[in-house]
DNA sequence: AGATTTTGGTCAGCATTATTGACGCATTTT
DNA sequence: AAAATGCGTCAATAATGCTGACCAAAATCT
């Protein structure tokens, strides 16, 4: 099979690119440009196969992952306003628009005028909406546990680390947003 | 800020779906909803982030992620086919066509007949495809690398383990049979 | 040889998610 | 009163995906 020679001709050929050629970096081997590349690849495979259950769930209801990303939002952050919702989500007000107006019409979210500042529309699920971000939950819930428990608690530090770091300053920052509540135990 | 005592209500309000409010099954922590909705946020905001900076590369281009797509797996599997390559993206023909002739033409890709099948069009890159798909590597390695430095090796082989329990099965095969001409070392 | 399957390409039509730019309304701030 | 903010909406456009149908070339089975 020519197949393996081709790789490993591709190897040499960019040698340029890495760093330490020699076991030097020994504890660097994980920044090999094959390395990286499989970095590449698990992200792809990884993400679309996390989605592909939940994504498969609201096809039938007519919706798509940007409704179960404005669920999952207002279910995690209840009384969250536009702004901060747009802000999370990094997209216009015309993209979240015309997923959140007819998550309104439909009844799985809330609108509730703010009280310090009565133009905002604060955001929370309904039953109805919590009841379908639940569902859509546990099918992904499923694929995360399965690899969680496949991988260790330790192997899961790593990829919460990792998947940080991957992340700019703004998801950075409303990471940090989004976990702060949850650093609390034993609530009761 | 009663941001935060509204994150604490709503916590409350769904604790009947955890499972082990005791500290019975400690080392399994990592499991309750807090974590698992956290590895979906991180996800999210993880996959945007690490796809950013190459889309807008593409943009620049007039491609998309899609494109990029192609780029990256036939640069990793010179000779693939198209059939192959459909396996991998788990997209229909016309959805790669739409990208695949245009990557063609203007000479990123080249096809050229199968040696056994010659209904075969096995894909390589040229000169000048390799060369963006190394533009496009290079900004993604930059993300990579920052996070992989920052969380270190330890946390590397947690992310690639958690990752890869995520795919399903058959970007488990598709992945085995990327990494496998990888796995040689020092074959010069 | 003839029928069937496989591999790849293409056409037509449609849905989802995203974009930019502009405008309007209510409300808050200056 | 004027400016800024928060939100909603209109119009137009782009990228990516889908289904269904159909065609051509090559391989394979009977």
């Amino acid at each position: 099979m020519p197949k393996a020679a081709q790789q490993v001709l591709a190897a040499e050929a960019e040698g340029a690119a890495r760093s330490a050629p020699a076991p030097a970096g020994r504890g660097l081997l994980f920044l090999r440009e094959e390395e990286l590349r499989l970095a590449q690849d698990l992200l792809f495979f990884g993400y679309r196969d996390f989605t592909a259950g939940a994504d498969a769930m609201l096809a039938d209801l007519g919706m798509g992952r940007a409704h179960h990303r404005v669920l999952h939002f207002v279910g995690r952050s209840p009384g969250i306003t536009v702004g901060e919702l747009l802000g999370i989500l990094a997209i216009t007000k015309q993209s979240l628009g015309r997923v959140l107006t007819p998550l309104v019409e439909e009844g799985y979210v809330t609108q509730a005028p703010g009280r310090t500042d009565r133009r905002q529309r604060l955001l929370s699920l309904t039953e109805k909406g919590a009841a379908l971000e639940r569902r859509l939950f546990e099918r992904q819930r499923e694929t995360i546990m399965q690899a969680y428990r496949e991988a260790g608690p330790q192997a899961v530090e790593g990829f919460r680390r990792v998947m940080r770091g991957l992340t700019g300053p703004d998801a950075r920052a409303a990471l940090d947003r989004l976990e702060a509540p949850g650093t609390r135990e034993g609530g009761g």
